[in-house]
DNA sequence: GCACGCATGTAACCTGTTACATGATTCT
DNA sequence: AGAATCATGTAACAGGTTACATGCGTGC
C-alpha cells in the first residue's frame, strides 16, 4: 500500500545523478560506468542501462529530449526525477549494499601461510602505490588547466580514490608488520 | 574444455576463507556475514550459504566432518579447497567486482544544490567520525586482552575499516572546502 | 566500398535477495 | 508448556552479467 521510499535499486540513482549533471544518451551513460564511477561506486553494462532508461521514462523520472543519428536518444532528468534523486541523497545515512572483491581478498589473506600472505601483501602495497601515483598525476594535470565544471563528478571520484588507495597502502603496511610480529613472537 | 581459473563467484572464496580459519556450520558462517566481513567485503544471507555449501561439497572443496544436534552439519575445507583458495588469493591483482551504495551517494552529491550538498557532506563527516571512534574503542578493547588468534580476520577488517573511515572523513572535509571555493569564486 | 565505432536492443543465465516454511533443542 | 534460538531448507523474484544480434554513420 504505502511504499514511501523503497530505497534500493541504485542503478536508477546512478543514472539520475549522471543525467542531473547533463543530458546524455544510453551509450554515453554506459561509458561513464567504465570510468571512476564503475571503479569505485557502481558497475553496470549496457544491457542493464538501456532497459532501465525505458523504465525510468515510463515512471516519468527522465524523458527523451532529442533523437539524433543512429537512433540515438538523449535523455534528461525531469523535475520528478530530480526530486527522487534529492530524496535519495538526503535520506538517512545507513549501511547500504557493499560488495568488494578486493577487500574480500585482503581479509582472507589471513588464511594463507605467513610467507605467502606477506608476498600477497607486498603486491597490495605495490598496487596501491601505483594507483596513488596515477591519481596524483591525474590531479596535477587537472590543476594545470582551469576547472571547467564538466568533470566535477570525476574529480570527486579521483580525490576519493586517492585517499582510498592511501588508506589501503597504510593498512597493508600495518598488516605486514602485524604478521611479522605474530610470526616472530607467537603467543602463549 | 579448459576453464583454468574462472575467477569470480566470490561467495565460494569467502566461505573457503572462513572455513580455512576453522570448521563451521552453515549457520555460523551466515552469522559471520553479519559482522565486519559483510560490512566491508561481501554480503550474503543464509539462503545463498546453504546451497553453496552443498555445491562446494559436490565439487570436493569442503566436506562434512561432523553432524550435531538439530541437523547441524560442520564443514571443513579439504586439501583441494585450500588449494583453490590459495590460487584465488595469489592470482594477479586486478579490478574485481565493486558495488558500494555509500560511495555512489558521495559521488552524486555534486548533483545537489551547493547548500544541500554541504549539509549532506557534514552528515558524511559526522558518520565517518562516529565510526572512527567506535573502531578506535574496539581496538583499545582488543589491546587490553591478549590476542587469541581466533578473531584475526576480524582484526584485519577492523583496522581496514578504521583507515577507510578516516579516508572518508578526510575526503568529505576536502569536498566541503572544494565546494565552498567553487561557490565563492565561480569560474569564468 | 569496407572497416570501425556509434548506438541500441534481446535472451539466457548467474548470483544474490526476501518471504515462506519447518523442525529440533534449550532455557525458564 | 511455551518461548527463544539453533539450524536448515525452498520458491519467487531482483538486478545484474555475458553472448548474441542488428543497423546506421564516418573516415580511409
Amino acid at each position: 500500500m504505502c511504499d514511501m521510499y523503497s530505497i534500493d535499486m541504485s542503478l536508477t540513482q546512478a543514472l539520475l545523478g549522471l543525467l542531473a549533471v547533463e543530458p546524455a544518451s544510453g551509450y554515453e551513460l554506459t561509458k561513464e560506468f567504465e570510468g571512476d564511477l564503475g571503479q569505485w561506486a557502481w558497475q553496470a553494462a549496457h544491457p542493464s542501462v538501456y532497459p532501465e532508461l525505458v523504465r525510468m521514462a515510463e515512471r516519468g523520472l527522465v524523458e527523451v529530449t532529442q533523437e539524433g543519428p543512429r537512433r540515438r536518444k538523449t535523455y534528461a532528468v525531469t523535475a520528478k526525477g530530480r526530486e527522487e534523486l534529492r530524496a535519495w541523497l538526503q535520506a538517512p545515512w545507513g549501511q547500504g549494499v557493499v560488495r568488494n572483491e578486493q577487500v574480500l581478498r585482503m581479509f582472507l589473506l589471513e588464511a594463507l601461510e605467513p610467507e605467502e600472505a606477506a608476498t600477497a601483501l607486498r603486491d597490495v602495497i605495490e598496487y596501491a602505490e601505483r594507483n596513488v601515483s596515477v591519481l596524483r598525476e591525474h590531479r596535477a594535470r587537472r590543476e594545470a588547466v582551469p576547472p571547467d565544471g564538466r568533470d566535477a563528478l570525476g574529480q570527486l571520484a579521483a580525490e576519493y580514490g586517492l585517499r582510498q588507495y592511501q588508506a589501503m597502502h597504510d593498512w597493508a603496511l600495518w598488516a605486514l608488520d602485524h604478521l611479522n610480529r605474530r610470526r616472530t613472537a607467537p603467543s602463549t
